[in-house]
DNA sequence: GCCCAGGAGAAGG
DNA sequence: CCTTCTCATGGG
């Protein structure tokens, strides 16, 4: 992987196993939006940027950051450090539907988000859909959050921290139309305030569990199982998580024989089965199964 | 009008 | 431990 500057962009050589619609509508993250030509417009950690990905030459280029805002932030946040072909290879061995959902999906990289917005993020994405949690967030982010720059013509909004958001009643969130979700919020970001950010920081530790992880996060408002997998995965590294909504249970279900209300099943196979990438196989499956018409 | 979406909390068994 | 009901909101 080489590494350049060039007119303020940063461009990125022999940068393999990436496609920017794999990555950026996975239903990972929710503040990136494509445009025409596949480019992809968004922020994260206080910065915003403008990614466009060349499959033939293998090229990623990030405009709006230099080189070392790129060492700083997009090599962790794009994961680029990992090695997702020997990934996929392990996960594919003597499983046809992963293999072909793999196929389907290649350029899937699980990105490293900030804790408190995944936190946030997917509280708000329970029983709700894609393209209404981007409202959702957005609006948060220009109703209670700080400006955090221009770009593109464009103004960025960070989310509300979680003192601010503590601080903040339902009236407030009003406008955000987060429904009953408005007040599992305000719990949590007071959870968060009281014992202080560090201890959602600790739980992205190394030293913790992923199961630990896991029950910890379980403990904040509007946090069950699913979600906490959402957290652990997308943004505190424990790759071996298995978030079981809707469509994983469809999948899991129509193409592996499951019933669709055992989940305990699904769990446990994910667990034997795809072990501890077993997170990255889910969003290989999650990809597939909402976008691939003939399955 | 009904059903659905990256579900969780509360109540009741 | 399990099952069922309810919870806002907007799009199809």
């Amino acid at each position: 992987m080489i590494v350049r500057e060039r007119d303020g962009a940063t461009v990125v050589e022999g940068v393999a196993d990436m496609d920017l619609d794999h990555i950026f509508d996975c239903g990972q993250c929710f503040r990136w939006e494509r445009d025409e030509e596949g480019r992809y417009m968004g922020t994260a950690y206080g910065r915003q940027a403008l990614m466009d990905y060349d499959g033939k030459e293998r090229i990623l280029t990030i405009y709006g950051s230099d080189e070392e805002e790129f060492e700083n932030v997009w090599r962790r946040y794009l994961d680029l450090d990992r090695d997702y072909g020997s990934i996929k290879k392990e996960l594919a061995a003597g499983d046809e539907v992963m293999a072909r959902a793999i196929e389907y999906g290649q350029g899937i990289r699980i990105l490293n988000q900030e804790k408190w917005e995944t936190l946030i993020s997917f509280i708000i994405s329970q029983n709700n859909n894609i393209p209404r949690i981007k409202k959702c967030i957005n609006s948060l982010a220009e109703t209670l959050g700080e400006k955090t720059g221009e770009f593109c013509g464009r103004e960025f909004y960070s989310l509300p921290d979680a003192e601010r958001l503590a601080a903040a009643d339902v009236e407030d969130l009003a406008p955000c139309r987060l429904g009953y979700r408005a007040k599992y919020l305000i719990e949590t970001a007071r959870q968060v305030a009281e014992e202080g950010v560090e201890s959602l920081e600790r739980l992205g530790s190394e030293e913790v569990s992923s199961k630990e992880t896991f029950d910890a996060l379980t403990r904040y408002c509007g946090v069950g199982p699913k979600v906490a997998n959402c957290i652990a995965l997308f943004s505190m590294g424990k790759l071996d998580r298995f978030p079981i909504d809707v469509w994983v249970r469809k999948v899991m279900n129509g193409l592996y024989g499951f019933d669709e209300k055992d989940l305990k099943g699904m769990e446990r196979f994910a667990e034997e089965h795809f072990g501890r990438y077993g997170g990255i196989a889910q969003q290989y499956l999650f990809y597939y199964i909402t976008h691939c018409k003939e399955i």
